[in-house]
RNA sequence: GGGCCGGUAGCUCAGUAGGUAGAGCAUAUGCCUUUUAAGCAUAGGGUCGCGGGUUCGAGUCCCGCCCGGCUCACCA
């Protein structure tokens, strides 16, 4: 009998084949095809700055002075000639090139650089030099074997531009789109700034629950797991807040947190489920303190990022030099897109806010067209402080204006990046706002903020004033490298899973020496 | 979830009016000891996202589904 297949080998299965093969060839050679320390005297980044600017001359005489080196990296582009060839390595997104001779490396190391194919990992030792036109090299006289790669890379010229392939199999990306490693070299940069920044200040980092029994610090519908042994649901949490919180209460005072948020939500552009928060909590200060705090937590980390304060961000200049402050009244009538331009009296005017949105409250209602009318259209970097409080349960009331919190809405590029207030530390007033929530909450909005009685008990043991704020780490990356989409900052967005990949059976089949278990004859 | 757009060789892309599926890169073989998107010659490589329908004939037209992108809704 003769089991169904197809006659001929795919293009994929062929090319897996071939390198199946190449594997072997490299250990009748005496390589391992995947290979074990490999101790360098450089990276190619460090080649490149220490010796990108030296002249032929300079590196001196080839069986002389020339500086000797020992480098790994991918191969990239692979040009044979003959007895001699050129590749590329790539390391760290940079890449040299190094010249494999006959004469110099011998024939065992000449055969493995003849059965070398793009991708694989590759270490050379040998001395620098300058082709004859000019490039700096590494004139090879050892090359040893570090990694096979079985696949095949993308297009040398044009790189892979599949944005699913780019998302799925990021590693991919990383190889073949050098500005993709950048982008997320500048996260991590970021994310280096605003830490050695909360350090300086006397911050301390800590790690809260990403699983909690209740869901809070936010609005907005959780993901819900299950702890077998307690047999209890857990909520992965939508916001840190009301943990760091309570280590105010304890008396560490100055904290912060950076960590992921988990929010059961649609995906955007600028929202994906899974997304990274710095919260930091001050005690003994309030929303403005956190005004000019954050204002130059803002203005270096752009320093640190990006070199200036000035970002480009969609053909805008922002500048986080300059971050201008409006009260959320004053940034509707400011800011109004569309006829009508209210004025300040309107705006404070609960009838004429309740006929312009289909809110049940004038504090609803002003959030509402703030969001609706306002919030897109502000490109340059601003704070917007004094929220109603229907939209804000756990900050503080304005003494002088009950219907409003110290709060306010870091606003760049159209989108919120932080969220900060004077935190409500009074428990009487936070049972009266929770309780205004679970009002919402029968009223069918499954995202008001739930009764967390434990919360309440931690302020009643005395919670010191304090300011609180989050910034959105993506979001900020996102304007910080250019990054259009919230995916280009995360490293594996959320996707749905693609199907069966079938590269196990092959791999199974191809490494039974090629012979096909069950084929028969 | 709605609307629009897309899925063709490993990668980047063509594919006219419905008439035997193409290019470049990559791969294989040969030549080539300073090339660089190396070059020259030759060759192989396709479930046209999946399934159904219309038709003598479907990558192309129709229906359903899968995956992705944009957008709207949602996301205080």
């Amino acid at each position: 009998m003769f089991p169904l297949r197809r006659a001929l080998l795919s293009l994929e299965d062929e090319l897996l084949k071939q390198r199946l093969c190449r594997t072997r060839e490299i250990e009748g050679l005496g390589y391992l095809p995947y290979g074990r320390r490999f101790d360098y005297t450089h990276t190619i980044p460090e080649i490149l700055a220490q010796f990108g600017a030296k002249t032929a001359e300079e590196l001196g005489p080839a069986a002389g002075n020339a500086p000797r080196v020992r480098v790994a990296g991918r191969v990239m582009t692979k040009r044979p000639m003959g007895k001699a060839g050129f590749a590329h390595l790539q390391q760290d997104g940079e890449r040299l090139q190094v010249y494999v001779k006959k004469d110099a490396v011998g024939d065992r190391g000449f055969q493995l650089f003849q059965a070398l194919d793009n991708g694989d990992i590759v270490g050379v030792e040998g001395y620098l030099f300058r082709t004859r036109t000019g490039e700096l090299s590494v004139h090879v006289e050892q090359l040893e074997f570090l990694s096979k790669m079985l696949l095949s890379l993308p297009e040398k010229w044009h790189g892979l531009e599949d944005v699913e392939t780019r998302y799925r199999q990021r590693y991919l990306d990383l190889i073949a789109n050098p500005e993709v490693r950048k982008v997320f070299v500048a996260r991590a940069g970021l994310i280096g700034s605003l830490r050695r920044q909360l350090e300086a200040r006397g911050f301390i980092e800590v790690e809260t629950p990403m699983m909690q029994p209740l869901y809070g610090g936010a609005a907005a519908k959780p993901f819900v797991t299950h702890h077998n042994t307690l047999d209890i649901d857990l909520y992965l949490r939508i916001a840190p807040e009301l943990y760091l919180k309570r280590l105010l209460v304890g008396g560490l005072e100055r904290v912060y947190e950076i960590n992921r948020n988990f929010r059961n939500e649609g995906l955007s552009k600028q929202h994906n489920p899974e997304f990274t928060m710095l919260e930091f909590y001050q005690a003994y200060t309030d929303y403005r303190g956190l005004m000019d705090s954050s204002a130059e937590l803002l203005r270096q980390a752009a320093i640190d990022v990006t070199g200036g304060t000035e970002v480009e961000y969609e053909g805008q200049r922002l500048d986080f030099a300059h971050i201008e402050r409006y009260s959320m009244r004053e940034a509707i009538v400011h800011f109004w897109e569309g006829p009508e331009r209210p004025t300040l009296e309107n705006v404070a005017d609960p009838d004429w806010l309740l006929e312009h949105s289909a809110k049940a409250s004038a504090g609803e209602a002003l959030a509402d067209l703030f969001e609706r009318m306002v919030e897109h259209q502000l490109i340059q970097p601003a704070m917007i402080y004094d929220h109603p409080v229907e939209t804000s349960p756990l900050s503080k009331n304005k003494p002088e204006d009950p219907a409003f919190v110290e709060r306010f809405e870091i606003i760049a590029a159209g989108m919120e990046i932080g969220n900060a207030y004077t935190e409500l530390n009074d428990p009487q007033e936070q049972r009266r706002r929770f309780e205004m929530q679970l009002a919402l909450r029968e009223r069918g909005d499954e995202e008001a903020h739930q009764m967390d009685e434990d919360y309440i008990r931690a302020l009643s043991y005395g919670m010191p004033p304090a300011g609180g704020e989050g910034i959105g780490i993506d979001r900020l990356t996102m304007i910080l490298t250019g990054s259009r989409t919230i995916r280009d900052v995360i490293l594996f967005p959320l996707l749905r899973p693609e199907g069966p990949l079938d590269l196990v059976e092959k791999l199974r089949e191809l490494g039974a020496g090629g012979r096909e278990p069950g084929a028969g004859d």
